[in-house]
DNA sequence: ACCTAAAGTAAAACACACTTTACATTAAGA
DNA sequence: TCTTAATGTAAAGTGTGTTTTACTTTAGGT
C-alpha cells in the first residue's frame, strides 16, 4: 500500500511529531507508515482520513 | 468500528465462506470481524470494499 | 564549522490480525 | 424429527502494528 501521508503533512506544514501528537500515536509510528515499513491498522487510518478531512481512498492506495 | 459486512453479504446472497473465499481470508476471519471481535487489516478493508465496489467508509465506520 | 530540529533506524515488548483445527449451536428443508 | 449447511466459538500459533527507549543521520540557520 502506498500513501500520501508525506504530502499531506507537508502541506500543513507538520513534522512527524506532529502529526503524530495529533493522531496520538508515537512519531515512529508515523515514520514508518510513511516509510512504508506497514500500514496503519483500519481505525488509525480512519483517524488521519478524518484529521485530513479526506477519505481513505484519496490517502491510501492499494497499489505496490 | 462498526460494519456492514453481514448486510452487504446478505445482499450478495452470499455465505460466510463464499465471502472468505472471495477475499482469501479464513471463514473465522470473517465470522471474527462480522462479529465485531476485531477490524480487518488496511489492506483487508481495500480488498472488501473493492470486492462490493464502495468505498471503504461505507463499509465501515469509526462509531463504537 | 556548530548547533539544533527533524527525520531515520533499531531492539524489545505487547496487543491485535489472521490461520488452522476442531467442536458446538442455529436454522431451515425434507 | 432428522440432516445438513451455516454460523458461532475456542485454543494455539504466526505475523503485523504500535510503543518506549535510545541512538544516528540529515538539513538549515547562524
Amino acid at each position: 500500500m502506498k500513501n500520501r501521508l508525506k504530502v499531506l503533512r507537508a502541506e500543513h506544514d507538520w513534522t512527524q511529531a506532529d502529526l503524530a501528537e495529533k493522531l496520538e500515536v508515537s512519531r515512529q509510528t508515523i515514520n514508518a507508515i510513511e516509510k512504508g515499513k506497514y500500514d496503519p491498522s483500519l481505525p488509525l487510518a480512519f483517524k488521519i482520513a478524518r484529521l485530513f478531512a479526506v477519505n481513505i481512498e484519496s490517502i491510501f492506495s492499494d497499489e505496490a
